[in-house]
DNA sequence: AGAAAGTTCACCCAAGCAGTATACTTTAGG
DNA sequence: CCTAAAGTATACTGCTTGGGTGAACTTTCT
């Protein structure tokens, strides 16, 4: 029930990228050495981003990589899906193979799961990284946002940890 | 991002037993029989619910597994942290030991994780097993619920697929 | 031409997943 | 008290995934 590492590099990546002026090209050497990943590792992640168009990679000299679209228009399921394939919580849920319970069209289980992963995935596609990269840290805690709020932004803020 | 088959495995059996009048003993071989899990391995499962307190063991000749309480007061979260361990989507939110951004308190994607974090494990809270054992499969649809709704159950209603 | 960037492909080691094996303890019944 | 039917304990195995590295290549700027 966790993300791969991979997926937490490629966040901050993206992030590290969100911050920069838009268009700017910087060499993934810089990105690892302010983030601290292992350069040929986020060279390896970068190449999934750069297939999936969250990217662009400039080749040669002056190289780099950069945003292929604006901050705004990405998002951490995006990045989430770039690098780990699309999330699925329990692999009944795509592929009937592995579902025991042939009987009923699908049992109580399982609907269930398959609402978790619904709203799981909802979560996700609600952060993009024009909101992250917006405010280096913890937010304004004074955020009131009217409860329609639409389009591109506002997640469920859930700032106190739960347990563990 | 996926939970294990063991998981899985173990939120059948326990429905199975939520299923059975109160108080019921089943031996392990039957629910293995009528889930299609590998009997081995269920057994094994069923020593972690049974040492998390989720069920009663019993041995001896007429013995087997039974509910420890009563199936309203246990949840899909029990059972999934008695299999897995405490849900931790991402290693850095548990262990600042793997954080590589020392700098700030916590970045800003990790403060998203964190809210996205919590909401799941209040999702996988908010189902129990008198619920998953009521009704089959697919909920009665006109399902209305004041948007209060406390105490044991009442899980946000996510009923069609997004993506994927 | 050559250095500085990214690309490709292939490999490696460790950990976790899914399941099995063997030997044991407890209990009911004859 | 012996035996069979249940669960218990510990350990092992094969496989896949995760996390990362290596070496050789291509593109591009100067």
């Amino acid at each position: 029930m966790r993300l791969n590492q991979a997926t937490d590099y490629a966040f901050r990546a993206v992030l590290h990228l969100a911050q920069l002026p838009p268009g700017e090209v910087v060499e993934a050497q810089v990105i690892a050495g302010r983030e601290c990943i292992p350069i040929r590792f986020l060279l390896k992640i970068l190449r999934l981003l750069t297939k999936a168009g969250i990217v662009n990679s400039h080749r040669g000299v002056g190289g780099g990589y950069a945003l292929a679209r604006s901050p705004e228009k990405i998002t951490l399921l995006d990045v989430l899906t770039a690098v780990e394939g699309p999330v699925r919580i329990n692999r009944c849920l795509v592929d009937p193979e592995f579902c025991s319970r042939q009987g009923p069209p699908h049992c109580a289980v399982h609907n269930a799961l398959r609402a978790i992963q619904t709203t799981l995935i909802q979560q996700f596609q609600s952060y993009n990284f024009a909101q992250l990269a917006g405010r280096t840290s913890s937010r304004p805690a004074g955020e009131k946002l009217k409860s329609g709020e639409p389009a591109t932004g506002s997640a469920i803020t859930g700032p106190e940890p739960v347990n563990a």
